[in-house]
DNA sequence: AATGATGTCAACCGCTATGTC
DNA sequence: TGACATAGCGGTTGACATCAT
């Protein structure tokens, strides 16, 4: 279902992301982070460009991602914010732990989008006439996630970027009203293992092997790689 | 069973925002 | 302050899957 891969005239590799190519990024990423993507298919050994390796680690490779099916307080959450926010996926995602941009624009198009025109009921509505609690919650939005249903549902027609608080988590938190007290520690908390620490410091694997065991690049394939 | 239409989603492209010199 | 480099965002594309005829 993807682009099959090939090299552009510059010899950059396009399409579809090989299991060693992942292998390598999230290798690479794991033990170094990512300061500067456009050095990184260098050094990793990746015939890349360092748009691709970020896009493919973003959406794909980076740990706690969510895949699979969306959970309907999923679904009333990106509705409600879309109805806020028009199509910032971005924002969006940073209230949907474990999903991407890219994703949730895709499931809008796919499954939500129709829902929106005319219709202000969302799928959950239309199709099941659900309660909240009806189908089993997904891990992420576990426990006291109805929280997050109950704020995003009356979410504030000022939204609001904070000057002073800048981060992205904290902005989100205002967009939802997740700061409010009673909302903030339950539903904060279960956020917090993607909201900071790990993409403002640089992540280091206990798995992470030695830049010789990972690289071994006499023994790289048969595909290209940028010399250094 | 064959074929065309539609849905899905990973990946690409181009633009803008931000940071650095 | 302007130029350049880089990161990030949102729209679009392309190929496979599924559905309808």
């Amino acid at each position: 279902m993807v682009r099959a891969p090939y090299f552009d005239k510059n010899g950059i590799k396009k399409g579809a992301w090989s299991e060693e190519e992942d292998k390598r990024l999230t290798a690479y990423v794991e033990r170094h982070g990512h300061p500067n993507w456009r050095q990184l298919p260098k050094f990793a050994g990746l015939a890349r460009c360092g748009k691709s390796c970020r896009l493919r680690w973003m959406n794909y490779l980076r740990p706690n991602l969510k895949r699979g099916n969306y959970t309907q307080k999923e679904e009333q959450i990106i509705t409600d914010l879309h109805k806020k926010l028009g199509n910032k996926w971005s924002l969006i995602a940073e209230n949907l732990p474990g999903r991407t941009d890219n994703e949730i624009k895709n499931y809008w198009h796919s499954h939500l989008k129709k829902f929106s025109k005319g219709n202000e009921n969302t799928p959950c509505d239309d199709e099941l006439k659900c309660t909240e609690f009806e189908r089993p919650m997904e891990e992420g939005l576990s426990g006291d996630s109805h929280h997050i249903l109950e704020s995003s549902v009356s979410i504030s027609s000022e939204t609001s970027y904070s000057e002073d608080n800048n981060s992205p988590s904290f902005s989100s938190c205002h967009a939802l009203n997740l700061c409010k007290e009673e909302d903030s520690v339950a539903s904060w908390e279960t956020f917090d293992g993607l909201s900071s620490s790990f993409w403002t410091q640089p992540f280091i694997s206990e798995n992470a092997l030695s830049d010789q065991d990972y690289f071994p690049i006499s023994s790289y394939g048969t595909e290209p790689f940028f010399l250094w």
